[in-house]
DNA sequence: GGGACAGGTAACCATTTGATTCAAAATGAT
DNA sequence: ATCATTTTGAATCAAATGGTTACCTGTCCC
């Protein structure tokens, strides 16, 4: 079943859950690598991890003891149109988003 | 102060708050008149309508005893920016667009 | 088999959310 | 001045969030 906007928004209106996407955006993750950076249990971030999988925005595959991450960005799409809607945004401003990332980082 | 992700996701992560935002998108509403088609009371409207100010989404108004609601895309547009840089969606598609309120109004 | 590693589950706790009802404040109308 | 309208605020309550620690289950390697 296709996740609903409630759950994608929601999975997005965490900085740790969104950090997690932005890690996943390079590439693949064990769960362990997921949990490193943050000063978190590894509980917390298979919590998060948990949330992210139920909006349909990350998916898992076990390999062995290895739960590799993978980022599954077309979750996204309903949501872009979903805002899209409210204004006419430029498509895809890549600097702009950079510049996000970085202070998304920042504030770590 | 520009409002974070965290409040715009957050805000958007509700699906009376969407629809209060979709209301608002066909013109301006006083405060009574956005809760007239909720089975809720008033004062929870009131609230809804305070998280989406404090998420930049809504300007509030007040001309005497009327409280006008005004809609802010331009606060997206950050959260736009953010998400399509996941994943490269096509610009605008207004046809999804349109049928996605409808299947969320069908939902009420 | 025994031990280390990867990850999930359960129980728990503090805080926040989303709703309620009732009261209060400000404005407009008579 | 009184009374109705519009909106917010306060107190309350159940449920959900976000984190913790502790335990349990697999899996890999020796």
């Amino acid at each position: 079943m296709k996740p609903a906007l409630d759950a994608i928004f929601h999975a997005l209106a965490d900085p740790t859950r969104r950090q997690i996407l932005t890690m996943l955006l390079e590439d693949d993750m064990a769960v362990t690598d997921v949990a490193e950076p943050f000063d978190m249990s590894l509980a917390a971030i298979s919590k998060h991890l948990r949330v992210l999988v139920h909006a349909g925005l990350v998916s898992q595959e076990r390999r062995g003891r290895v739960t590799w991450c993978h980022l599954e960005p077309q979750a996204l799409k309903d949501a872009s149109v979903w805002m899209q809607g409210f204004g006419q945004f430029e498509p895809v401003d890549l600097d702009a988003f950079e510049a996000f990332l970085e202070r998304e980082l920042d504030q770590q």
